[in-house]
DNA sequence: GAGTATACGTA
DNA sequence: CGTACGTATACTCA
């Protein structure tokens, strides 16, 4: 296989967009990008024995030098490619491949040299390039592989019979062709008037230029003429084109084996290069081969002594000088959040600082802490608290390595700093022996892991494409100091309150219990066991089969509420009753446990847990505190104002999703619904069965509202009829009726979709991305499900976005105007704030402004906002 | 003790 | 055959 670089680099390079490939650096990379792509698939469907390739030393060539107009008359070299050609030839020695050039002569005389030779060899000879004139070369032993206008990776083989099918003439004669023809970008104009089907009729009777000529009196008409004035230019134009087969090169092509592939050299150069996805290919290729990787071995970062005082002071100066993009922070704590050590590093150099509060030598440090400059860090969040808890302020952007990458591809963000790591730099992070961990032997690693977070973050960040960078940089960076803060505020609960529910539960549960019992005739069962509960449904009392699960038949609540309605048993009732008891006590007991001395409850936020761009909150989730049944609610009530606070305030947004859709969308009619101020699903209704608002029942409002909502999440006409218990006939019409009057929501939401395909990712309002591989699976399931996912990312999404912007901004207006309220929680359209005294009328207003004007879109971003004793309360 | 299945709370 | 989550319990397996 010989291959022309020049050619397909070139090609490569306008064929990607150049602002996409960019490494931190500032390199220019599409055209290295491209070729080693097209070329990976070159070596694994080809699998060629030996290989090489061909590059121009110059533009100048014996044929410049013989007729000063070839080629003149071309634009420059963009500079941004010819950087790049000096790094494509290290990748591929890198990868064992062999590069040749020669003076005096382009890439393609050495392809037309190494295919005679080869040839001669007895080779069978794949010529590989972007340039019609090694159209020439084809024999039957010598096939050429032509990009074609799909793209650089798809290539079209040209053998004998298709360079005849698609050109009408042997491959020997392309060149004459070529020469009548003539050709604009080398500046060589033909004959006027003669195309490739003049060209082809000529070579087809005269079988050469050569018979042309001596024919040439013999054609008749204006093309004749016209041959007969200009054959000079197509005398020329031979010339130049024909390929020298005979140069002398330095190889020959027996010598052109693969060589292996240096897997150090390979992660050295695409690391350089920022090739991820690439050098896992190669890697991978290596590896089939059968070469020996080694594993990337962990390098000891560059750490030097502890440093006090001046000293300090003078590295971090020259430290933060040095390194304009922030310098690495990692802070190692105790479970507690006691801060341990803290390490600080550049690119070049860590140190770190065993902590021992009060210390005056850290002077340095702290000033540097609570600068503008900019900290690079890994999951900060943790390491923020524990700054703050410690005393130290922070200042500057904190730019998360861990929520660069989230944003990158929010469904693999790495968990730990090895897997970003090893993801962007592809190093191993030593790490401690965990066998071998002693107490107070946790700080020898944050020096350490300061110099990795410092490049791996910045590499994390190179990744970000504009959008996604503006993201990260207005949205969820500001985010995290609000988040901490609020994690580090939690929220106040009434114990004794709380207590007494559940033992209240707890005395129901054991009555509902013994009901059940009773009714399956006294066997005392476990009620919490799917196991036990079918034994006693489908085989003691004989009910009809519900739906199928891997291990039996469900009992889930939609299936027992089937059964009730079927099938009704007093069993069935209790076990209804003592499972909503026992998960309502289960909250309650686990909102107990996270209670801490201060009566308050710390959740935490997971800034990188969703792939739409929602936050999540775990341990414990306060986003799932039961409201829908009254029952549940109670639990509300537990959650109060601190002593210091005069209530709590809660703020809603009303039917964001559905704003957001017909922003979107544009519907009209749907737009108009949020502005009339109606009721929405009343509006809806009226326009969707074409009757009075006022005269839309409760049932259909009822069915309206669970079709809007289930628009947003791609519900089928035969979830809508499962839902609402009506037949799939009646709900598909439903769906007509709606997108009838809804009509560019339907064609939104397909859009979405094919957009997505197209794309390969959907886009919220603000620029998040997610990525959507799955929508091309041939496995319908997956594909399907991506679909929704697709249809359903950029609301959910966009939602998301729109909220956080409001927290930020509240957070600042809070601290702007020095208000000691605060907010507490956020549960995805709502936020909840602990109002001092005072302050209740400032940040009602505060906050319902800031939250509607978050986004500004078609329809009014409507908010609604209460306060009371407790969360309950607050909420009406 | 780890991992899976089932069930269910929220937006 | 509706998206996005976290957590509890039961159960199986090593």
């Amino acid at each position: 296989m010989v291959i022309d670089g020049h050619s397909l680099a070139f090609r490569a390079f306008f064929a990607l967009p150049v602002d996409s490939f960019v490494n931190s650096e500032g390199q220019h990379t599409n055209a290295i990008h491209g070729f080693v792509s097209m070329l990976l698939n070159l070596l694994q469907n080809e699998n060629p024995s030996h290989i090489a390739v061909a590059f121009d030393i110059s533009r100048s060539s014996f044929r410049t030098r013989e007729y000063p107009e070839y080629k003149a008359g071309r634009d420059a070299t963009p500079v941004e490619f010819k950087g790049q050609i000096p790094l494509l030839r290290d990748a591929l020695h890198a990868m064992g491949i062999k590069t040749v050039v020669k003076e005096d002569f382009e890439a393609d005389d050495i392809l037309a040299t190494l295919a005679r030779q080869g040839r001669e060899q007895g080779f069978k000879v794949l010529v590989v390039s972007g340039d019609r004139d090694s159209i020439q070369l084809v024999t039957d032993d010598v096939t050429l592989l032509y990009p074609s206008t799909q793209g650089v990776t798809k290539l079209t083989r040209y053998d004998p019979a298709k360079v005849e099918e698609r050109y009408s003439v042997r491959p020997e004669q392309y060149p004459d062709v070529a020469a009548l023809v003539g050709e604009k970008s080398d500046n060589l104009p033909g004959v006027p008037k003669v195309g490739e089907k003049t060209a082809a009729k000529w070579l087809a009777q005269y079988g050469s230029l050569q018979g042309i000529l001596d024919h040439a009196d013999e054609i008749g008409g204006k093309v004749g003429e016209s041959f007969r004035e200009h054959r000079e230019n197509a005398v020329r134009n031979r010339k130049l084109n024909r390929l020298v087969d005979d140069v002398e090169l330095p190889v020959a092509p027996d010598q052109l084996t693969r060589g292996s592939i240096d897997a150090d050299a390979v992660r050295e150069i695409f690391t350089k290069l920022q090739f991820r996805t690439l050098q896992d290919r190669v890697l991978k290729l290596a590896d089939e081969a059968g070469n020996d990787i080694a594993p990337a071995e962990a390098v000891a970062a560059p750490v030097r002594p502890e440093l006090l005082d001046e000293e300090l002071e003078q590295w971090l100066e020259k430290a933060v000088a040095a390194t304009p993009e922030g310098l690495g922070l990692a802070v190692s704590h105790n479970a507690e959040g006691g801060i341990i050590a803290i390490g600080v590093s550049t690119a070049a150099e860590a140190t770190e600082l065993r902590w021992i509060p009060e210390r005056v030598d850290y002077a340095p440090l702290e000033a540097w802490l609570a600068s503008d400059a900019p900290k690079l860090m890994f999951d900060a969040k943790p390491q923020l608290k524990a700054l703050t808890v410690a005393g130290l302020a922070v200042g500057g952007q904190v730019k998360d390595g861990q929520l660069a990458a989230w944003l990158y591809r929010p469904q693999n963000a790495p968990k730990r700093l090895a897997e970003l790591v090893q993801m962007r730099l592809d190093e191993q992070l030593p790490e401690g022996d965990p066998n071998q961990l002693q107490i107070g032997d946790e700080s020898s690693l944050v020096a350490s892991d300061a110099w990795y977070t410092q490049r791996a973050t910045t590499a994390a960040l190179g990744m970000l494409e504009p959008g996604t960078l503006d993201v990260f940089t207005s949205i969820e960076t500001p985010l995290l100091a609000t988040l901490s803060s609020m994690e580090l505020q939690g929220v106040a609960i009434d114990r004794d309150f709380l207590q007494g529910l559940a033992d209240d539960l707890t005395e129901r549960i054991r009555t509902y219990e013994q009901e059940a019992f009773d009714a399956i005739g006294g066997a005392e069962i476990n009620l919490g066991s799917p196991k036990q509960l079918q034994v006693v449904l489908f085989e003691t009392l004989e009910m009809p089969k519900t739906r199928k699960t891997k291990t039996g038949f469900s009992t889930d609540a939609e299936s027992l509420a089937d059964l009730e309605r079927n099938s009704p048993h007093p069993f069935l009732g209790a076990l209804r009753k003592h499972r909503d008891s026992v998960k309502l006590r289960q909250i309650m007991e686990s909102l107990l446990k996270s209670i801490d001395e201060s009566s308050r409850i710390h959740t935490s936020y997971h800034q990188i847990g969703s792939a739409t761009g929602r936050l999540s909150s775990n341990d414990p989730n306060l986003q799932n505190i039961p409201i829908r049944s009254d029952e549940g609610r109670r639990i509300r009530r537990a959650f109060v104002h601190g002593p210091e606070f005069e209530s709590l305030l809660t703020a809603d947004y009303s039917q964001i999703e559905m704003r957001i859709m017909a922003h979107l969308s544009g519907d009209a009619a749907l737009i108009e619904a949020f502005n009339a101020g109606e009721d929405l699903h009343r509006f809806v209704g009226s326009r969707v069965f074409g009757v009075d608002p006022a005269d839309v029942t409760p049932p259909m409002r009822s069915k309206v509202k669970a079709m809007s909502y289930g628009l947003a999440y791609g519900l089928s006409a035969f979830g809508l009829s499962k839902q609402l218990q009506i037949d799939v006939a009646e709900a598909k019409k439903l769906m007509i009726d709606y997108f009838e009057r809804f009509g560019k929501v339907r064609d939104y939401l397909r859009n979405v979709v094919l957009q997505a395909k197209e794309d390969g990712y959907t886009e919220t309002i603000f620029g998040r991305r997610r990525p959507f591989p799955d929508l091309h699976s041939t496995n319908r399931i997956a594909r399907e499900n991506a679909e929704r996912q697709a249809l359903n990312s950029p609301i959910q999404g966009s939602a998301a976005d729109i909220i956080k912007r409001a927290m930020n901004s509240i957070e600042d207006r809070i601290r702007a105007e020095n208000l000691s309220s605060r907010m507490l929680l956020q549960v995805h359209d709502e936020l909840v704030f602990e109002v001092a005294a005072g302050e209740g009328e400032a940040m009602e207003a505060l906050v319902r402004d800031e939250m509607a004007a978050a986004a500004d879109l078609t329809v009014p971003l409507e908010v609604q906002i209460g306060r009371g004793p407790n969360w309950d309360e607050a909420a009406h």
